[in-house]
RNA sequence: CGGGGUGUAGCGCAGUCUGGCUAGCGCACCUGCCUUGGGAGCAGGGGGUCGGAGGUUCGAAUCCUCUCACCCCGACCA
């Protein structure tokens, strides 16, 4: 491609909106431009490496098995009225109606369609396994679209749906998707982890996401530094502490702490360190208060005590609440004496002599012991997972706490949807029975942003050839006036291209400035500089845009390695 | 949806508090000259419903009311 053919329209300046590095340079290369919120244009560059990633991601399914077909993006409310989501899923699916008032929504995901394919199609157990994918637009209406296309409402996305005749068969899917996904992220360059996960609003028995490791990332996933374990920090089981040593109980002490509120104030204020003081959380299950108990230092996790108490929502009850619950303002609550149902992070049950809130505005109490004290009954792993915490799963091993983009996600859904939709084939004996199902899903965009954030530097993009929008960019020293230049430069370029290496001309007639911060910009990994000053001994500039490394070629030496590079950093 | 903020040229911004000359600056863009190994220089030029509507006023980018869009924080979320 000629550059000056082509359509790159680059940015000097970052625009003020956008927050996240990816998104800048998204912007300034010239990849994307906003149309709405969370609505963007793909322009050439960018979608040259979103088709990189879709071209991969279809080759490594294909490779596992799966089939690729296309839903319609419009849906009709009928097939999500049956499987019960029409109500469920809330203002996220965008809905409207055609001029015949019928119902539709914008397809957020595609469960309900591919289910209604396979039940009208699928009658026997001798037409499965089946795992039907598609990479489509998708669209759902976020509260708060940001980030670029890290977080869009209208993305692109793969999404596999895999059937079998029973829970072991699906597993078998389910693992194949597992490892063509590691596949998939390692071709793409990135750096990932696998983490198990919670299902969320999608449901069903297990999942594992994969996470691209960023600073930047929305999700805050740990890994034993010892085994494999990994998972996100919703899921993350904390491992159970036993029970301290016998430790002689002291006598119920109430102490003042006027205006003293935190966790961080009390401990201040009595001279006690956090970790032998435990938090008290009044919260609403279904508007029923519950109460939570955790060790000063250890965090709530919200999605471990919702499954637990198995409620549709659950907030932090708001100060009316609390004063009622505990008779005091909030900030003073503790468990003695409270009403309510309690529920207690296990480590608490081991914890002896603690510091808590007494129920009294400006009070706490010293020297709690829950057996003696209070009736708790529930103890659970409620808390989240934190840095160096032993491993549940083997001796020895820290947890490390990492952030992560999650640019894929691998659900056993088992049958719900099935269930809901009656999918179902027949057996080996002619019994109907009721088909497994899972789900897969890739964050095509998303993918590209991620590795925008993994890979970049202070003047722009470093993109790893396999996703680059070109593999190679030429960069020329007074294309238009210097003959010799033209010259070798289109004859690199031919050669390039009929060697297959995605090649930019850059035959712009701009100053020589101008064209290397553009080629550093937008992140092509390979650049050859052509210029009178080393044409003289017939030599060009080979520079890697990721180590910075560069060297001085006979130019038949240049293509030779660009050539080299390319294949071997395409070798599947 | 709650809290905060911003809308002035393609991009980045000043001007708004305290109403008043023809609405400015940098970059980008166009023409010419010059220049060609890391976003050059000189000269000339084009581009604005000051987010929109209504109001106050002799006079509104500036004050008031309503409204729209976007951004940030929170809640929520595959």
């Amino acid at each position: 491609m000629r550059y000056s053919q082509y359509f790159i329209p680059t940015l000097k300046e970052t625009p003020s909106d956008a927050e996240v590095i990816s998104h800048q340079l998204m912007l300034r290369a010239g990849m994307i431009r906003k149309v709405a919120a969370g609505i963007y244009d793909y322009l050439p560059l960018g979608l040259r490496s979103i088709r990189k990633v879709e071209n991969i991601v279809r080759e490594e399914m294909n490779r596992a098995g799966a089939i690729e077909i296309l839903m319609p993006m419009v849906t009709p409310a009928e097939l999500w009225q049956e499987s019960g989501r029409w109500d469920f899923y809330g203002k996220e699916l965008l809905r409207f109606r055609d001029r015949k008032d019928g119902e539709f929504c914008l397809g957020p995901t595609h469960e309900e369609v591919v289910t209604d394919i396979v039940r009208r199609e699928v009658r026997s157990y001798r037409q499965l396994p089946l795992n039907l994918y598609q990479i489509q637009t998708k669209f759902r209406d976020e509260i708060r679209p940001r980030f670029g296309l890290m977080r869009g409402r209208e993305f692109i996305m793969k999404d596999a749906y895999s059937f079998d005749v029973d829970s072991s068969a699906a597993d078998i899917s389910y693992d194949k998707m597992y490892q063509a996904y590691r596949r998939i992220f390692e071709r793409c360059g990135l750096r990932f982890r696998a983490v198990e996960a919670d299902t969320g609003s999608i449901g069903g028995t297990s999942s594992h996401e994969f996470m691209v490791l960023a600073e930047s990332g929305e999700d805050a996933i740990v890994s034993c530094n010892c085994c494999d374990y990994a998972a996100n920090v919703e899921k993350a089981e904390a491992r159970i502490s036993e029970v301290t040593a016998h430790v002689e109980p002291r006598p119920l002490e109430k102490v003042a702490t006027p205006g003293k509120k935190s966790i961080e104030e009390v401990s201040a204020f009595l001279d006690v360190p956090s970790s032998i003081m435990v938090k008290t959380l009044v919260l609403l299950a279904d508007d029923e208060p519950v109460v939570a108990l955790l060790r000063g230092d250890h965090d709530l996790n919200e999605i471990k005590l919702k499954n637990l108490l198995g409620c549709e929502t659950l907030e932090m009850a708001p100060d009316e609440i609390v004063l009622k619950v505990t008779g005091a303002q909030p900030g003073f609550a503790g468990p003695v004496g409270l009403a309510v149902k309690i529920v207690a992070d296990l480590v608490v049950r081991g914890m002896r002599n603690f510091v808590t809130g007494a129920n009294e505005t400006d009070m706490h109490l010293k020297n709690v012991n829950l057996e003696r004290d209070c009736a708790v009954k529930a103890f659970a792993d409620i808390r989240n997972v934190s840095q160096g915490d032993p491993c549940p799963r083997c001796e020895g091993g820290a947890m490390e706490l990492w952030r992560g983009i999650e640019v894929g996600h691998v659900f056993k859904l088992g049958t719900k949807y099935s269930q809901a939709l009656k999918a179902t084939y027949l057996d080996a004996d002619g019994k109907e029975q009721i088909i497994f199902m899972g789900c897969y899903g890739i964050g095509v965009g998303r993918s590209v942003a991620s590795c925008i954030e993994q890979n970049h530097d202070e003047n722009g993009i470093i993109f790893p050839i396999p996703i680059a929008p070109f593999h190679c960019i030429i960069s020329t020293v007074n294309y238009a006036k210097e003959e010799e230049v033209r010259k070798a430069s289109d004859a690199i370029y031919e050669q390039l291209l009929s060697a297959g290496v995605e090649v930019l001309l850059d035959d712009r007639d701009e100053r020589p400035g101008i064209k290397f911060k553009d080629a550093d910009l937008i992140g092509i990994p390979l650049r050859i500089v052509v210029g009178a000053k080393n044409l003289v001994e017939g030599k060009v500039e080979l520079k890697h845009r990721a180590t910075g490394e560069m060297e001085l070629l006979l130019v038949a030496e240049a293509v030779e390695k660009v050539k080299a590079a390319v294949a071997e950093a395409l070798k599947k």
